[in-house]
DNA sequence: TGCAAATCATCTGCTGTCAAACAGTCTGTT
DNA sequence: AACAGACTGTTTGACAGCAGATGATTTGCA
């Protein structure tokens, strides 16, 4: 037997039945593979998860702030400042002062981001059949509506 | 009133709308919400998700090396190698150089981790009915095959 | 036998995320 | 007008996860 590589060979495989058992862990595992694989694809496109996120955002509800951008995409004020320089420094959105509250940034997406999006959109399709192609569409329906239910939940209780 | 445009504008609520179209955004924003409740009840509980773990491998299928246990539990070695410590630091697992291969210890359980162990297995399906509370049964078995499905259809390509 | 390659546990450095502190700005009360 | 409190964006520090290098040990092969 030269099978060397792969697969614990004791033929143990206890994964499966952890999974089966923690849907905890089954959850955060399966995200993990899934972010890993998205930011590869990310990376290959060039243009990263937050940043496309934030500019479809953008395109799609109008200028917004950090803050709003922050909240509704669920990624950290923190997080969301570095996000906003890279893609203003590539001339995909503009930070303007909001004049009627200084405080906050107007952050608008220029034709340059635009463009960009439309690019990287396109891309989407492909990468979510390749990811998900193990699930019938009748299960990503499923597994949608589920996280859908699981998301609406958290989203009240934990705060 | 002229501007109220701006500032928690409720008629937006623009993430559902992200999380139904892009499912690779769904599963890990829900994911993170988990993991999270997953590691309050850990840190209440005193014992780490990682080292919970570890501890049932173990229990379930006897002295391994730090290797399998990665491998099995999805845990990256130079993660594994400090839940170990800790582990062994409160005499939960003992270390012991395989004497057929020393370059591999045999993590072994202990008396004490089993206690230990007991306890906070006991707590474990408590903490799963609250965290899915918003999901039925059905759905429940659903999402575990599903994510089984994923699991094992990402086990094999990337890598 | 002797030596190169592989393996195991570990360590170091890098990246990305989160929590808390901070400065600037707005709002409401007096 | 003056002040206290809340909000926005930013910086800093801590920490987990991952890739790569290292030391010790085993295995394969000539």
């Amino acid at each position: 037997m030269a099978t060397t590589t792969r697969t614990t060979d004791r033929g143990t495989a206890y994964f499966p039945r952890l999974a089966a058992e923690r849907l905890d862990i089954a959850l955060c595992r399966a995200s993990a593979a899934v972010a890993r694989a998205a930011d590869v694809h990310a990376t290959e496109e060039g243009l990263g998860v937050g940043q496309h996120l934030v500019l479809q955002m953008l395109d799609a509800v109008g200028p917004c702030s950090q803050q709003t951008l922050s909240e509704e995409l669920r990624i950290d004020r923190s997080v969301m400042v570095g996000i906003c320089d890279d893609l203003e420094q590539a001339g995909h959105v503009r930070r303007e002062r909001n004049p009627h509250d200084r405080r906050s940034y107007a952050v608008t997406i220029t034709d340059s981001g635009r463009r960009r999006l439309a690019q990287a959109q396109a891309l989407i399709p492909a990468f979510l059949e390749d990811t998900f192609q193990a699930l019938t569409p009748a299960e990503r329906g499923q597994l949608s509506a589920i996280l859908a239910k699981l998301l609406q939940a958290g989203a009240s209780s934990p705060r």
